[in-house]
DNA sequence: ATCTATACCTTGCAATACAAGACATTGAGA
DNA sequence: TCTCAATGTCTTGTATTGCAAGGTATAGAT
């Protein structure tokens, strides 16, 4: 029962909401997990996800100099990647409803 | 991203909050969470979840005979339960939080 | 006698988050 | 100049988990 294994599931569908918002590459994602108010989320977690869903089309990267360190790779949303998006929201919706009637215990 | 990932980590937590209501056993554990709104959740899953927060000291069990099967073991909780479920409502919340924050896009 | 519902358990698999590293680039400070 | 921190990406191995698929057993109904 650790916080580990409840974003397991969770974390790629906010990369997807993230990339969604805007253009973005993975060093940004983190920082702007952590703004959002997760827990710093682990670079180890972050690009083997950005590049499964890059594998399954649900984006695409494009490389771009930086002018404070090395080239960043930037993520874009694809036609496929928006329908796991919404995939993603319908199912956290769910899950969000389903865990609080649970908790409120209204039978 | 499946919804089997998605519980990962919950339902431990939804089977405490349901051992707190009342005094309960597994395959009724599992018809309870169907009421709640999930999907089937395997006995597969259940039983061995339940055994191992046993092992962890989160609950305690009793046989009771039933009248339309074999017995049953009624599950309860302990004071380290309690507080197990306390800390699950506490991390659930902050991730609910954090993932709307997230899906809702204000920066 | 057979079937269904009830009730518990086990084994093996697939998926994932993360720790702990490695590697490369840039600018600032000693 | 040399060093160091911040930036930026990636890999390997581990631990944990939900579940499918199966097994076992009891009780009542057909």
């Amino acid at each position: 029962m650790s916080q580990t294994q409840m974003m397991k599931g969770i974390i790629d569908g906010c990369l997807l909401a993230i990339i969604a918002k805007k253009e973005c590459y993975g060093y940004e994602m983190a920082e702007s997990l952590s703004k959002y108010g997760f827990d710093t989320i682990s670079e180890g977690t972050i690009y083997p996800l950005l590049m499964r869903m890059q594998r399954e089309g649900l984006v695409t990267s494009v490389l771009r100099a930086s002018t404070a360190g090395p080239k960043r790779k930037y993520y874009s949303l694809t036609n496929e990647g928006q329908q796991a998006l919404n995939d993603f929201l319908s199912r956290w919706g769910q899950l969000e409803k389903c865990v609080n009637a649970v908790i409120k215990q209204e039978n």
